[in-house]
DNA sequence: GCAATTGGTAGCACAGAGGTTACCAATTGT
DNA sequence: ACAATTGGTAACCTCTGTGCTACCAATTGC
């Protein structure tokens, strides 16, 4: 499972945010979360598995703790969208306008976007 | 269905990756995957519900493009979970913290974390 | 007018995710 | 030594997500 599809589910989410006010055990996090104890347990193997957690073994306990750089993939790929390539100077099409903008009916690749795209 | 488990999906995701480079239209999409046009189809219906996409009308053909501030949300969680925030300053904590340390043993809390968390 | 293109939806099948209970191993404190 | 705590795993069930094919509606170009 990557770190995407780990994202995916609010429960690990939740314990993600829990997880950023300091490591808690496994039995902590059961009595915060309204499903058992097994169910957590599995989320936080799947957290480990995808780098966002990391485990401790101290004794019979277990403390489980935030690894932030485990979402660093998920930034830079939100980033990567996010960004706005001008790939082509806007002026450097002008001539060709047109012409592009009818050419091959039969497919159409990808019709070049504007720049001035929203950023909001 | 949230902006987090639309991520969740490869297809999705690559899809997202696609619309990045332009607008484009189903059966474009389609062409460039594996999967069915109704698969993408749909994959496209949950993008629009999420905010993730935007679909323009024209004629026969339907037009989606990426809507790059639907990702909003995620970069400010995940922004949020890899800031750093000292709640109190370290020093303050000095006197207290054996007793902190070994109070209520029948419920430990949060063991506060160390302020020199990795940040990799 | 008519054939072709585009695209949504319905119906179905299947795999997998996520929940539960039951059980076991290991550590700890009295 | 022994009871209690902690936590992982197995077995099982259910439900949802995602794929497919088949079908239909609408637009377009000849």
């Amino acid at each position: 499972m990557d770190v995407f599809e780990a994202l995916g589910d609010p429960v690990r989410r939740s314990l993600l945010q829990r997880l950023a006010d300091g490591p808690a055990r496994v039995v902590d996090l059961a009595a915060e979360h309204p499903i058992s104890r097994p169910a957590i347990s599995r989320h936080l193997r799947v957290l480990v598995d995808t780098g966002l957690v990391a485990a401790e073994e101290r004794g019979r306990e277990r403390h489980y703790r935030l690894v932030r750089s485990g979402l660093a993939p998920v930034q830079a790929w939100v980033e990567a969208l996010t960004r706005i390539d001008p790939p082509i100077p806007e002026h450097a099409l002008d001539g060709l306008d047109l012409e592009v903008r009818r050419a091959g009916r039969e497919r159409r690749p990808a019709p070049r976007q504007h720049t001035h795209e929203e950023t909001a």
